[in-house]
DNA sequence: TTGTAAGCGTTATCAT
DNA sequence: ATGATAACGCTTACAA
C-alpha cells in the first residue's frame, strides 16, 4: 500500500513536502515537485479517504442546501435522501444547514444563496431557478471555490460542478411511448403544463413532441397551464376538457396531477381518459389508488437527494472530484403495484 | 463532539479502557463498564468510521463473492456494482475475491463455499442455489462470525445477515398488472419459466397467479419449462405456442428470453403475442429494438451488487451492523425509451 | 483490572 | 524551501 510516507522516504523528503506537492500548496522547489509527483505516478500513490477525513475534523466543512420545496411533497423525498446521506457523513465532520423556499421567487432565492454565502458553506446543494441572475450567482460562489452541485433542476450557462437529477427530454419521450403502448396509435391529448421557469418542463414537453413525430395519430388539442398550482390546475384542466370534449389522453408535465386529476373525476371522465403523468407523491398516489391514474414516471428522488450528499462528502472531504458532471437517474415507470 | 476520549475523560479511565468496554473485549471491571456505559448512552456517542477504517488497516478484511453467473448476462450489472464499489472502498483496506460457476450445481457451490472458507473471508457475498446444504454451508459460516450476505436469490432457512435483492412475488404481480394494462381483461397465457432451484422463480409465478385473481379473464393455458437455457427455451416455447395456437401472452419468468422471443419470432407471431419478461440483458435489448418486446420488468442489478458491498464494508470496515435484514430493490418498468 | 504509548495516513504549525 | 512534530479517533501490544 502506497502512503505519502512511503513516497516521501523513496524520494528523500519529508512528508511535508510531498504534502505541499500534492495539494499544490507551493513553496518547493520546482525540481523537488517534479521528482515527487514523478514516484507518485509511478507507485500509482492514491490518498487515504480515511486519514483525510480524520484529519480534516478541524476545519468541518458546512454544505448549504437550497429547495424550493415548500408545498411541494415531490421534495419530501430528496430531502430525505440528503438527510439519510447526512447522517451517515456527518461522522466525518460534514455539516448541513437547509433552507427552504416556495415557488419560483428569482429574489427569494438569491437572497438565501446570498445567506449561505456569508455562513461560509464550502458546499451548496440547490434546485435553481431557471434564470440568469441565479446562474450568475451560481458562477461567483464556484469562482470563490464553492462545490455546488444542482439538484432535480438545471440552469443554462451555470458552472456548478455536477447536476443530479433525471433527464426531462427522456422523460418527455417515455411519457409519449407509454401513452403509445396504452392507447395504441391514436391519441387526442391535452397538455396540462407548469411553470416555464422550470426548465425540465419545458424539456419534457419538447421530448413529448418529438417522440409523437413517430406516431402520426397523435395529436395535441390544447393546453393548459397551472403554474403548480392545484387549485389553478383544477380549473384550467375543467376548463380545457370542456372546451375540448374530444380529449382522451392528458399529458401532465409537473406538478398540480391531484387537481387536475379533480377535474377529470368531476367530469366523470376517468373511464375514458388515459392520464400520464410523474412523481409519485402522497395525492397521487391517492389517484392511482382511486384508479383515476393507472400510470406515472418517477425519477427516483430519493437517490437524487443522496447522491447530491454523496458527491459533496467525496469532493470536500475525500477530496475526490466528480467523475462526471451529470448524474443522470433513469426515468422509472410505476403501476399501483411496483410503487 | 463526542470521541473515546472524551468519555474517557469524563469518566475518569483511560481510553483502553472505553476501548474494551465498547468492543467488549473483557478484562474490565463490571461498574467500571457500566459507568462507561452509562456515559456512552447518555453523550450518544458515534464511533468514527475514519477511526476504525485507519486503525484497522492492519487486519484487511477479505470479502469473497460466489455468484453462479457464468453464461448468465443477468449477473454482468451485479458484478459492476461489486466492483465499483470494491474500488471506492479498497482503499480502506477491503480485499475481494470473487469465484464463478455456472448453473445449479450444488456440489460445485459447496465447494466454492470451502474454498473461501478456507482463505478465511470474513465477509461472503453469495447468489445462493436454494438447497438445504447450502443453506446449511452458510449457517456454518455465519456460525464462525463471517458476514454472509445473500444477493438476488435467497435461501429458506438460512441465517444470513442480509438479502439484497428484487420482491419476486412483487414481481410477478407486477408482471400480471403490466399484462393487465396492455392487454385489457382477458389473456390467454402461456408460461414460460427457469428452474425450480432458483427460489425466486417459483415466488414471481405465485404472485402472478395471485394477481391474476382480480382479473377473472386472464387464465394460463400452458407451461414450458427452460431452465434457463437458451436453446432449451427456443424448443420449449416453440412446441407449446405450436401446441396451444390460441395463446395471446406470454410470461416469461427468469432467463431464456431470447431463445423464447426467437420462437415467437419463427412462427411470425410477435404481432400477435404480448410479453412480458423481465431483466434487460443485451439480448433482451435487442428483442426490444425489433419490437418483439414491449416491455420489461427490471430489478436494478447495478444497486444489488453495490448495496451488497457496501453492507459488508460498513459492517467489517465501520463495525456498524445492517439496520435491516432485507433490502429490497423495486420491480421496474421498462421500456425502450427509459432503459 | 487498568493505563500507556505507538501506530494507521493526512494535514497544519512551527522552526529552520 | 524543507523538515520535524503534533493532532485527528481508534486499536493494540505491552507495562503496571
Amino acid at each position: 500500500m502506497v502512503t505519502i510516507k512511503k513516497i516521501a522516504e523513496l524520494c528523500g523528503v519529508s512528508r511535508g513536502t510531498v504534502d505541499r506537492v500534492l495539494n499544490g500548496r507551493g513553496r518547493v522547489k520546482p525540481e523537488t515537485a517534479e521528482a515527487v509527483m514523478n514516484m507518485v505516478k509511478q507507485l500509482g500513490y492514491k490518498p487515504n479517504p480515511a486519514g483525510k477525513a480524520l484529519a480534516a475534523r478541524r476545519h468541518r466543512p458546512i454544505v448549504g442546501v437550497i429547495l424550493n420545496s415548500e408545498g411541494n411533497a415531490f421534495f419530501d423525498e430528496i430531502i430525505r435522501g440528503i438527510e439519510t446521506a447526512e447522517s451517515r457523513y456527518q461522522i466525518y465532520g460534514m455539516k448541513l444547514t437547509m433552507r427552504r423556499m416556495k415557488g419560483y421567487d428569482v429574489e427569494a432565492q438569491l437572497a438565501l444563496i446570498d445567506e449561505l454565502e456569508s455562513i461560509h458553506v464550502s458546499g451548496l446543494i440547490i434546485s435553481p431557478i431557471n434564470d440568469t441572475r441565479i446562474a450568475e450567482a451560481i458562477n461567483a460562489l464556484v469562482d470563490k471555490g464553492v462545490f455546488v452541485v444542482n439538484v432535480n433542476n438545471d440552469v443554462q450557462n451555470c458552472r456548478r460542478q455536477c447536476y443530479v437529477g433525471s433527464d426531462y427530454t427522456n422523460g418527455g419521450e417515455t411519457a409519449c411511448a407509454l401513452l403509445q403502448l396504452l392507447r395504441g396509435q391514436t391519441a387526442k391529448i391535452g397538455v396540462v403544463t407548469g411553470s416555464r421557469q422550470a426548465w425540465g418542463h419545458e424539456l419534457r414537453l419538447e421530448g413529448f413532441q418529438r417522440r409523437m413525430e413517430k406516431v402520426p395519430g397523435f395529436s395535441i388539442l390544447a393546453t393548459a397551464v397551472n403554474k403548480d398550482d392545484e387549485i389553478r390546475s383544477y380549473e384550467e384542466t375543467k376548463k380545457m376538457l370542456e372546451e375540448h370534449p374530444d380529449i382522451d389522453s392528458l399529458f401532465i408535465v409537473a406538478g398540480g396531477v391531484y387537481g387536475a386529476c379533480r377535474a377529470v373525476v368531476s367530469l366523470k371522465k376517468e373511464k375514458d381518459l388515459t392520464i400520464v403523468a410523474f412523481d409519485s407523491t402522497p395525492t397521487t398516489v391517492d389517484m392511482m389508488k382511486q384508479g383515476v391514474l393507472k400510470t406515472i414516471i418517477y425519477q427516483h428522488p430519493y437517490q437524487q437527494g443522496y447522491r447530491a450528499m454523496d458527491l459533496a462528502f467525496q469532493y470536500l472531504v475525500n477530496d475526490q472530484k466528480p467523475e462526471r458532471e451529470r448524474y443522470i437517474l433513469k426515468n422509472e415507470i410505476k403501476l399501483l403495484e411496483n410503487l
